[in-house]
DNA sequence: GTCTATATGCTGATAGAC
DNA sequence: GTCTATCAGCATATAGAC
């Protein structure tokens, strides 16, 4: 349900390069674009952009190689497509921390938000995390000039609410990274500590307990009158 | 200098599969796989395996295509020569979780190893993360093997410190997750929150900023007490 | 819109002169 | 040991029939 939610976003907003000129898309097509766009995000997560062949994607995806050429022109703008499908959800997670909030009850909603993003979209979730690794260089800049943005405001708002007394005095940023790393990894490795979380999607009750955890493990260093 | 030696150790160790013949390796021919070794590591870091090409790591290197093969044999066992060059002494790191040492006390000096690590070769570290990322298809079996290894005795010695109260009951798994993922991102972002991480190396000063802040974000979530 | 066949460029690896 | 020249294979992308 979701996962229609989020390949709609990405047709309807598609690479400013190549907007395609249909004015009304069939429904076949609609389903191909959908089916390729996924068969993708799991393709990129699992080898990266390079290793990953527009064949092989054709293949998976049972459609001929050239219609994906046709559909999204370009292995590029295919992979940016699939970058799209969670930036945004990014950016709304990051929202939720607004300084006129309470900070602790944010924060998991923070760690919640990010969880549930990579539980519905595991795949494109990866890709992203390996996008930032290689240094955004194939995120289109606008989306790196929000999340840019975001983060600053988000590390504003941890910070306001240090300078309040309703956080520790911790660094602000340094907190930020924490909780964004921490959720990150239990997305990648769950709670196997290997590197096999391709094998299985992590269940539902998997994720709860790592809500769980990690807010019990890095909010708990954030309680004001334990320093 | 840390960064010779890890330069002869790959050296010293090659690759099963093709170990070079040769009775005295020549100086230049010494040199020049340290080079190579060295940008390979940077290049391999920046753009992926599958991105890099031994043409751009030969003319960054200054030598002619043809020697990298000559000396490397394969793209695949320079790769793993890499990988080689940082996986024992992560190894190492883990070593220092036993159950007869003070938790708190092993745990920070785990945090300062792999900063450390991190520190004197971030390009070889930065290649081992996105090798787990993409599930360790290409860390040879044996290496594979002893990380599981030695990640199940470091997870059982936590447990032990948790089991006789020397830490909160956590989940250790979790514990030992977060610990690595906060270390690791400190390295890939450092304080900038950014994704330019590879403009220039972190400072000495930062990272010992880096260490007292995950140990106190981190480490003070285990404190007993503040259940 | 859909698909077959093909063009063009670049890669890893090697053969063989020096 | 070192390097120039080259091979064989595969990738993306497109042209053009249907």
């Amino acid at each position: 349900m979701l996962y229609l939610d989020t390949v709609d976003v990405a047709n309807e907003a598609p690479c400013a390069a190549h907007r395609v000129t249909e004015k009304k898309p069939n429904e076949p097509g609609r389903r191909n674009r959908a089916l390729i766009l996924r068969v993708a995000a799991r393709t990129f997560a699992r080898k990266g952009f390079a290793a990953t062949t527009l064949s092989e994607v054709a293949e998976l995806s049972g459609v001929p190689k050239a219609n994906v050429n046709y559909y999204f022109h370009s292995k590029q703008n295919l992979y940016q497509q699939v970058l799209d499908s969670v930036t945004q959800r990014y950016l709304d997670a990051f929202a939720l921390l607004r300084a006129d909030h309470d900070p602790l009850d944010a924060l998991e909603r923070l760690i919640r938000a990010k969880l549930r993003i990579i539980r519905s979209q595991p795949w494109a979730a990866k890709v992203f995390v390996a996008e930032m690794l290689h240094g955004a260089r194939q995120l289109p800049a606008d989306h790196t000039g929000r999340l840019q943005g975001e983060i600053q405001r988000a590390v504003a708002c941890l910070q306001a609410w240090i300078d309040s007394g309703q956080l520790a005095a911790v660094d602000a940023r340094y907190l930020l990274v924490t909780v964004w790393a921490t959720t990150q990894a239990y997305a990648n490795f769950g709670a196997r500590l290997t590197a096999d979380a391709y094998k299985d999607k992590a269940s539902g009750a998997e994720l709860d307990e790592a809500v769980a955890s990690v807010s019990r493990l890095v909010l708990r260093g954030v309680l004001v009158g334990t320093q």
